[in-house]
DNA sequence: TCACTAATCTGACTTAAGTCAAGGGAAATT
DNA sequence: AATTTCCCTTGACTTAAGTCAGATTAGTGA
């Protein structure tokens, strides 16, 4: 474990800094001044560097993450050594949450994909905390429940889709999310490797290569260096669907 | 719809009838009595028959279910009309829960492989309750972490293991969940449809009919009827990881 | 700036698995 | 009981995508 923790005062004065980024997660975006304060009391503030691991697959549970920069790739490894990278935690988005309520390990491992800032929810506090909070536990519901959606349509997409159309979903929905639909020429910047975006498509990087070169043919979209301008949006979300 | 709604009072004595039942329910295994008949009052007992629709992907969300008897195939329909089943029901398990807390309608379909009993549970009730019992909301976020779970799995298996795998990993899973394990012929009673159980593993009939026949081949199991004997259950085990 | 390493692209080849069609068996209906 | 429909198996063929190897490009550290 290589993550740098900051002295005690200096990391209260930083973590002061974050409360407005902790009240904007949807998870805590609700809560009272009091219970927003209680939160903060248990968590710790941590830096990673790229490549750093946060834990890893079977790893004895000690608590959660709230991811504020950065991002992070949440994989599997199979008996094989084979990656299957299930989740790309974007920023004030919480993870690595399951075993607080199902399970005593981590079931997948998280790394770094560039710097990242974290908060770290120990799991007996927070469990403490829901108790009291009924809040929070509803909350919680709510972003299980749309994490299962997602996984399911993931799985759906795994089953019947070609890689192509995957591609052309998964870059659909990097244009909404980055809210930039409405421009002549929206695009993508591709920040995280190919490798990591093949595993998560349920792919390989060779496939994902050429799926990219298929849809620079059918002037679909161009690409200049890590940029992806979409040229024919609406034949996108066609191939998305 | 075509479930049979019984009258009143039968259908308050079938429901009495069932409140062990109901209370086996890891959902409400924990529920004091006076709350258990608080989830009593509001539930409605259907019968569902063979083939029959319990709810179809995008209907507006009316309240979950919980299936006492019978099987249910849940499924998301592609926009080619393909199906991928995400999930096989067993009784004394609830479904349907997750618009509970996300979205307004239905996001799968659900369709019954044999004659059903289940209970529906209307939303807007279940919620009042949930908000007065803080128990049911921690007892479903376990519920939904150990789904969780389970979709990372499949989509790590889709990913990365081929259908003979998969198919060996299935039949692991079944005998472990009839408990017939230690027995010296383990068996597993192919009790839906394969074409199900295809789509359930991320492939269609033929495939998988390859794949059982595979098995037979290097003598792993063999195959009566509906029946499938296990003959090296270490061999299948490790076909399975 | 240069050398080295890592990431990515590309081509050739192989393979797992999907599609299509036909036949046999099982289940449902008359 | 006979007939019809549905389910499943099987073979032939096709294709999407994975593997391997080499070339090219990008990133890192001295």
């Amino acid at each position: 474990m290589t993550e740098s923790s900051l002295c005690v005062s200096k990391l209260m004065d930083e973590l002061n800094k974050h409360i407005e980024s902790i009240a904007g997660v949807p998870l805590f975006s609700e809560l009272s001044a009091d219970h927003l304060r209680d939160v903060v009391s248990i968590c710790k503030l941590k830096n990673f560097s790229k490549h750093d691991f946060l834990f890893n697959e079977g790893d004895f549970y000690l608590g959660f993450y709230i991811l504020l920069e950065g991002s992070v790739k949440v994989f599997k490894t199979n008996s094989d050594g084979d990656e299957t990278v299930v989740h790309i935690v974007k920023p004030l988005t919480e993870f690595a949450d399951i075993p607080l309520f199902e399970g005593i390990d981590y079931p997948v491992s998280a790394q770094c994909l560039e710097d990242c800032l974290v908060i770290f929810i120990p799991k007996e506090e927070f469990l403490k905390l829901i108790k009291e909070d009924h809040e929070i536990s509803l909350k919680m519901l709510s972003g299980f429940a749309k994490r299962l959606k997602s996984l399911i349509s993931q799985i759906e997409d795994l089953s019947t889709k070609e890689v192509v159309n995957r591609l052309a979903k998964y870059l659909i929905k990097e244009i909404k999310l980055k809210e930039n639909e409405n421009i002549p020429e929206p695009f993508v910047k591709l920040t995280i490797p190919r490798s990591t975006t093949a595993s998560y498509l349920g792919t390989v990087t060779e496939t994902l290569s050429r799926a990219f070169r298929k849809l620079q043919n059918e002037k679909v979209l161009r690409m200049h260096g890590k940029v992806v301008f979409i040229q024919d949006l609406k034949k996108l979300k066609e191939l998305a669907k």
